[in-house]
DNA sequence: CGTCGGACGCAACTTCTTCGCGTTAAGCTG
DNA sequence: CAGCTTAACGCGAAGAAGTTGCGTCCGACG
């Protein structure tokens, strides 16, 4: 069924209830749909364990990318941020990021490593990938996720050691 | 009137025209909203000459910050996103970025000054502030923007001379 | 057992959306 | 300049979606 062709009719003839019910529920066929993008897009696993702080963050930014720049994931986003008065949505779905890179995180410090902090992650990994996927379509290279990890990794905590690499200067090239 | 009370008749009342004329130009209320939205959203002004790159790129991030974060602003990049299928009013959102900050980069390094890319800037400084305005409502300072305009020139190119200062650690908290 | 509140179905009503047809005006050709 | 072509608009009807008030059912509580 078309994508956009989606009404409150259809999805409750599906759902086998009158529409007035789905109005009086949801109120909005958007934010019906802000709802579900939500669920969809809540991650079902813990991040998979790859023995370090760059492996976990790696494979998690590039499942991420995947993800959300798909076809079915850059609706969902869309969606979600759509129909959402309050921006509640919106904030989940960042949430839900924060969550997993927060799990990276502990993991990581147990193990001994400096572990970024969570809002630079979001800054400097999730926010990037987020902007090209939403306003640069077709921006998007597994290099370029492996970049703006190593770009994380450079921006390291002081408390255990200073860092080992130096950061990488002005890597990346339109 | 009315944010979302907005409807095509209304419109094409307003325009003097009959509502058929619109949906035959625009074909959807969304997709005539986005573009609206992207012609509000084009930068007025060259970005002012405040003599160095850091003040002009904290000058520029903090009315950008200050405009899009703005009830108006938010909305209009909503809608520029929303009612956009194959997502040219969206890029054409983020290449009104680049230009302002290529016009700053140009400037500074007639100057002599070691510039950062176009690509860098909008990952670090303004890809942070649209996800946080899209995503995490409530959570701009200026000290914020402050220090992502700090972190981006924490990566200079190579061209010049190494990096001055050491690049700032960890330094923004939740 | 009786009452209350919430949720739902039903149906009428309003508004939006689509579509075909006729008209007008601009641009081009002979 | 006359005639033709094309694109855009107004008009009106038909279809679909969104909105609302009323009656009914079911679970909860006293």
């Amino acid at each position: 069924m078309g994508r956009d062709a989606l009404t409150v009719p259809l999805i409750a003839a599906r759902a086998g209830v009158t529409p007035s019910t789905v109005y009086r529920r949801w109120g909005d066929l958007r934010e019906l749909l802000s709802d579900v993008a939500v669920e969809r897009l809540r991650p079902e696993a813990p991040p998979a364990d790859h023995g370090s702080l760059r492996a976990d963050l790696e494979a998690w930014a590039v499942q991420f990318a995947e993800e959300m720049s798909s076809t079915a994931g850059a609706a969902y986003i869309r969606d979600a941020l759509l129909g959402d008065p309050e921006q509640g949505n919106a904030a989940r779905c960042s949430d839900y990021a924060a969550e997993q890179l927060k799990a990276i995180g502990v993991r990581a410090a147990g193990r001994g490593e400096a572990v970024p902090g969570v809002e630079t992650l979001l800054d400097v990994v999730v926010a990037p990938l987020m902007y090209r996927i939403l306003f640069r379509p077709g921006d998007l290279s597994e290099d370029y996720t492996g970049h703006l990890v190593a770009a994380a990794l450079g921006r390291l905590a002081p408390p255990p050691a200073p860092p080992a690499a130096s950061p990488p200067a002005e890597a990346h090239k339109s």
